[in-house]
DNA sequence: CGGCCCTTTGAGTACATTCAATACAAGTGG
DNA sequence: CCACTTGTATTGAATGTACTCAAAGGGCCG
């Protein structure tokens, strides 16, 4: 695992981008107690029933939110990169209604519910921008049904790299070329198609040069095309802080 | 339109559910601006881009949140039953990613933003009480992508039968027969099917014995077996009191 | 270099879609 | 109050998209 930054200057990094916060209020998100973990590629971090204590900001790597079926089949809801907090609705819902795990090695900051609400209780500008947070992660679930449900898989697989992009832009690690160490089995079932449907998509999408997938990265050739394509708009995101109130 | 209660007991009663709040917490609910306005059958209430300062609380009626294909297919994200306030998150995210719309006639109580963000100002524990909605809303937000994703037809529908029993059920409205008026078309809509396959599969349910539908109105005679064929489990909506931490 | 996981491709199948047409119900205006 | 209009429900038939099963080819790690 590389040196990584401090995962409060991480989270730091984030809600500054949602709120501006004042130095003092930085200085509070100091005293956040974190403890930093390292899990395996494919570890559970979480399962669906548990009652949690802790949230987890992720540092490095790439986690999953899922949901099983009766027959076994896996839906994943939410794919997290560096700088998210997968589980931040446990904060006031602290029994798990999904699973969480990681599908790549990954660096995690355990921080104690007890001490962000703490925190939360002092501070309202940094309470409200958590629960941005929240609602943020709330519309990427909801896009995702209309992706699941409307599209065809060629729209949904390049709706996928959308997101994946944008949300990596956002942190900075949208540098060609992309590091996406996910395979096409986690891709299939975030989509709601199988592994073969996947394929032939990608296959599709890199003959037509939108994108260059090789050894787990890729390179986006063509933005606005794949944008037209997944008819993505990355409104739902909510990153552009001209937006904010 | 019935007369129907004052939309802030409606409001008191639902967080009460969730947060056991204090009698002088309450008082400070009532003091919330509240207009009601009434809206018809099909009438727009916010568009996917709009920018908007109030929050409806849903007094009487069915709302729909939903969004739009580049090909004219609607996928409908959630239902919304009385007690519910489907735009809560427009505190935190003004900007609206989806529309939302009354599928029958709908009473609602419109509270502006600053009302209720001076009100969680004064008082964390409301403001927590109303950040926990938001969070329930995700988690059936990202059920429905399981749902959609991952289930036959058939559990599909008896899932969506499921989960807004269970809801009417809690704010009390779920004695048979429940007054359900969902057109099919809207069903097919939420769960991603056509209106045929919905038509079948409603049948189906019915020769089994497991629901009767009729004049928009729906008995479910065998609640059990109907879960089983949804693979329903109710965790996913935290309306259990003991659940909460 | 061997084993394992992932990717790629082919062929037959199944589930759900679309198109189409009829039946039914509710509401409107003469 | 009835004829008319509109929207909803129901059913049949042909089509199609994506799935499952199956098997072979790569690439990476020990």
């Amino acid at each position: 695992m590389p040196k990584s930054l401090d995962p409060i200057e991480i989270l730091i990094r984030r809600l500054q981008r949602s709120a501006g916060l004042e130095q003092s209020e930085l200085a509070e998100l100091r005293t956040l107690q974190v403890d930093v973990a390292d899990v395996a590629r494919n570890e559970a971090i979480s399962r669906e029933g548990d009652r949690v204590e802790h949230c987890m900001l992720l540092v490095e790597g790439f986690l999953i939110r899922l949901q099983h079926t009766r027959g076994g089949k896996r839906q994943i809801l939410s794919f997290y990169v560096p700088g998210d907090i997968p589980d931040l609705q446990t904060l006031h819902l602290p029994t798990m209604d999904h699973s969480l795990a990681a599908i790549t090695p990954a660096r995690l900051g355990r921080i104690p519910h007890k001490s962000i609400q703490e925190l939360c209780n002092r501070n309202r500008r940094v309470a409200d921008a958590l629960w941005r947070e929240t609602l943020i992660d709330a519309a990427v679930a909801r896009t995702w049904v209309r992706c699941v449900g409307r599209l065809t898989a060629r729209a949904r697989v390049a709706h996928m790299l959308c997101e994946l992009h944008a949300r990596l832009d956002a942190v900075g690690l949208a540098k060609d070329p992309i590091r996406m160490p996910i395979t096409q089995a986690d891709f299939a079932d975030a989509m709601s198609l199988s592994v073969v449907q996947i394929n032939m998509t990608l296959r599709d999408l890199r003959e037509e040069g939108l994108i260059t997938v090789h050894k787990r990265e890729m390179i986006v050739h063509d933005l606005v095309r794949l944008q037209y394509v997944a008819e993505f708009d990355p409104l739902y995101l909510h990153l552009d802080p001209a937006q904010r109130r």
